[in-house]
DNA sequence: CCCGAAACGTTGATATATCAACAGGATAAG
DNA sequence: CTTATCCTGTTGATATATCAACGTTTCGGG
């Protein structure tokens, strides 16, 4: 994972951005290729030395940002769950447009917008290995059942945070989730 | 005046941006070319593509609003002066940040901030073909004085409105001045 | 004083983005 | 149906930006 040339960084990153921007506005089918490009100010052609089509890029503006979420994971196993959950709370903080765009899409027809389901698979599975099964609290439970309640509850609280403008610091977040997670898992 | 690259726009975009951001950070001479390539995310070399050196990039930063108030003369020549002035005061409050940091700027030895200076001559220019010679109230009056008076009445209320943080709309500040000014030219 | 680190300004090779143009498909109005 | 318009994906030639590297200069500390 060297070195990327700078103008491919920022293209990139143009792109998304507009993406997100104007699903703020309309409807991810009702947005065109002209329109992104317009809205990045880059070339139209340009898009296409990148990505297939509008889809690919929304798929691969998810994508980065899921894989972000898992490289914290690592980062975080060892820690206290409170500890743990502060960085993905900024992180939800600092890329506010994109969740709460994402999480109030209302699904267009076959198009993209599973991202609550992509989502819920990605905490369930950082969940996995964190599953107690010393304590013995946890002996008469499915764990499969405990993935999907806690995951589930994860992204729901996530979810409500985000669309009522994050009332609460991403610490204070951070603390109560943990806890509640804690005596899930 | 046709097309110019894209690239280019962008390109001279971040490097003012990030000239001005600094600005407000440290004083000019401090200031590296490298820490302006840095914050406008750009090669180093690439400033020397388009400017001899950081004097070079202050200087036609400069020279950029001059002219973009200049090109407003024209547009504003033939309106009574409240209404010619909005345009003015929304380009200053727009660029807020440079406006403020140009005219805040401690006149670094030898380079820059003769800022103040340029906007007053730019101003006086101006002003030249508004001076009242049809009424009389001027006849006993010398135009260079009332340029003079004029002019850095103009700058001094710029800088205070800048400087306090923009008390007024600028459709408020339009009309107000427009009217001392009226009396003045 | 000397040294090393950092900034400078420049170069050549390369990668990327741009632009204009094209042909095809979709859509909507007459 | 026909036309006009807009969007799409793609192309080739060109412009611009990038990167690594270099020798030089500047500057502060030892």
């Amino acid at each position: 994972m060297s070195k990327v040339d700078r103008r491919i960084l920022k293209t990139q990153e143009a792109l998304k951005q507009a993406v997100i921007e104007l699903m703020t506005e309309k409807n991810f089918d009702e947005i065109t290729i002209q329109e992104i490009a317009d809205r990045a100010n880059v070339n139209r052609g340009t898009i296409y030395l990148h990505y297939q089509d509008k889809y690919d890029l929304l798929d691969k503006l998810i994508e980065t940002h899921l894989i972000s979420l898992g490289e914290m994971d690592k980062w975080a196993c060892q820690l206290d769950w409170a500890d743990a959950l502060i960085p993905y709370f900024e992180y939800f903080e600092q890329n506010y447009l994109f969740f709460s765009t994402m999480l109030a899409s209302k699904e267009a027809k076959g198009a993209p917008s599973s991202f609550r389901i992509r989502l819920l698979a990605s905490f369930m599975e950082g969940f996995k290995g964190e599953i107690d099964k010393e304590s013995g609290k946890n002996t008469d439970l499915n764990d499969e059942v405990i993935l999907q309640f806690a995951g589930t509850a994860y992204v729901g609280v996530i979810e409500w945070w985000i669309r009522n403008g994050m009332p609460y610091p991403p610490q204070v977040m951070a603390k109560q989730v943990g806890a509640l997670l804690e005596r899930s898992l």
